[in-house]
DNA sequence: ATGAAAGCGCTAACAG
DNA sequence: CTGTTAGCGCTTTCAT
């Protein structure tokens, strides 16, 4: 396997001047519509591919978009895929590092400050404000899905309390009063979360009834709030839950459907099977006067749309989110005005099969 | 925001050559210790960091090996992982490309041969064997967890065929004697697989009892086939199921559950008491006779590890996969002698809370 | 141990 | 329209 060929190994084949090949490979101006031919004959034939790196050394602007994400988080995945065709529209390129368990947010960043991106894009950074900044004063940050307050951060958001009242709203008025939330805990945007869901209980003066039961971001944390949510005896024992994430809602799904609680939905033809032979257990209980659990997540990753999940839920609308960050990583680049700091996406509620009236 | 500093801005600031600060940023030998305290402090204090890209430029090796991998498949995560820790183990750097819903192989690939890997590593991939080795008669190309034949393309992947063998051996142990297989149609590994199950229900004298259901690599997937399997009226109505992947087994279990049909483990509590009460349904038949569902996955992803699913599966070893895939790679540019073209990795049986002996 | 100089593959002025 | 030239930031001889 010898030596890839280069500009030269073109120029020299097609007898013309390497200037002249690059003006080719970059379908700039200046070129005959014959010699350009050519030189593309000649590139394909020697399956010339221009030099990335090469390329962006001798610019000035690179054009390149770093971009730090989760490789475990789905919804990650959607926003990644939005960025790419948000970069790919106006020219970008995006480098990607990915956050691993082997592999921390800071070594994620460190690499791509060597790979000389333009700016950075960080996807729900766990990174303290101090830091952030500190990044921020060498380059372009723009964070997205996590609020920071920061004059030199720039954050996509989306308007997380909103979110959390639609939410509630939908379960008020398909009669719900006793709503509880399970929260995110430290994660990226569960403080929000959490002030729109006891604002939105206050507002329809359920105030009495607020309920929030400690969560986090994954299955297992959903699972273990399920499970303590079972053991809850209590009056305001909820007929329905607003759910940090779609992650999260999962695990609370299948700890309430595994304990015979009637979650609506697709698997509502084993919930009315339940609903009508009575057991002994606290959860049979539940299911034999006919109650049932309303269910709502947050983000509409693919997670939710499964038919078996079929999850009601608030979605996050990941194409205006990551069109917003683009768009705003270049504008700083390009040292155009721009506007706040701050850019909060209104969410939208999507209702699926796990939210019904309260039964009884 | 001025430009970010060169190696000649640290050379002039110390008093050095351009030379010796490249030296002391390398860790080459060449420098007195003196210098090299001297450097480092004001490259520090600068905050310089070399840039990765004129750095391979002049080199003639570039230590960067490109990986293509799905956004959305949990397993390719951990992939992701080992592969970060093998390539820092030796130096060499990750360029990561990911095919989305909204970008394909093609792009993810071209865009990776732009940055000037040295090799390629590429998980499961979807492209025909024609187009693989016309892409190997290029660089190296090492494919993870795919099946290749071909003399130019080298493959590190599972022994599905044995997986699927240890599953159904587990399974024939516990005193099964039914089990069907859903498989993951043309998705990488699916054939040897299903192959796999074959030969070991042939092995245990239950061929006759062979049942394959078309699945696929999906939560979606899993369901689909699920319903399926429940319409079945059959003798051979099986007491367990194999399932392609980890994905497409939690799509089976919930549906499976939400039938009404008891599947060990965690959630055991609430099968006990569908089989104390009858109900109509076929699937509640199912429960009544006190039948109950064992299910094998494959990848142990993460996903089998959440304690809600708590999957019996097929750990494939990503650690030693993704150890593989870059020493091969490696091996390949140093053109070192090296052995066959495939490296299989055995794989493991992780016995969780899906499978237990039959019911009845 | 240190420095001068050449050049990796490409683009951007400028000259013709 | 085409060619020449000068670097981008770094590594690497080869001198000293």
């Amino acid at each position: 396997m010898d030596r890839r060929p280069t500009l030269a190994d073109v120029a020299v084949r097609a007898g013309v001047s390497t200037a002249l090949v690059s003006i080719v490979m970059r379908e700039a101006p200046g070129a005959s519509a014959a010699t350009r031919e050519r030189v593309r004959a000649v590139a394909d034939e020697l399956g010339y591919r221009p030099d990335l790196r090469a390329r962006l050394l001798r610019r000035s602007r690179s054009r390149l978009l770093g971009v730090v994400f989760g490789v475990q988080h789905p919804f990650h995945g959607d926003l990644v895929d939005g960025l790419y065709t948000a970069a790919d529209r106006i020219g970008y390129e995006l480098a990607l590092s990915a956050v691993t368990p082997g592999r921390d947010e800071q070594r994620a960043i460190s690499s791509l400050l060597q790979d000389r991106c333009e700016a950075l894009v960080l996807l729900g950074p766990q990174a303290p404000t101090a830091y952030l900044a500190g990044l921020a004063a060498r380059l372009p940050v723009v964070v997205v899905a996590r609020a920071v307050r920061h004059r030199t951060v720039d954050v996509v958001r989306t308007d997380d309390a909103a979110g959390l009242e639609q939410a509630v709203d939908h379960l008020v008025e398909l009669g719900h009063r006793r709503i509880a939330h399970i929260d995110g805990g430290r994660a990226p945007g569960a403080a929000e979360r959490r002030r729109g869901y006891t604002g939105a209980l206050h507002r329809h003066g359920l105030g009495r009834n607020a309920l929030i039961v400690p969560g986090g971001l994954t299955e297992d944390d959903g699972a273990d709030a399920a499970r303590a949510l079972l053991e809850l005896t209590d009056p305001r024992e909820p007929t329905a839950l607003t759910v940090f994430n779609d992650r999260c809602a999962t695990g609370v799904l299948d700890v309430l459907r595994g304990a015979g609680v009637a979650v609506p939905g697709a698997m509502s033809e084993r919930s009315e099977r339940i609903n009508q032979h009575s057991a002994s257990s606290r959860s049979a209980d539940r299911a034999q006067r006919g109650s049932a659990m309303s269910v709502v997540g947050f983000d509409d990753s693919r997670l939710a749309r499964l038919s078996h999940v079929d999850l009601t839920t608030i979605a996050q609308d990941a194409a205006t989110m990551t069109e917003l960050a683009v768009a705003r990583a270049v504008a700083r680049l390009d040292g155009a005005p721009t506007g706040e700091r701050e850019q909060v996406v209104p969410p939208r509620l999507v209702v699926r099969g796990t939210t019904a009236p309260p039964a009884g």
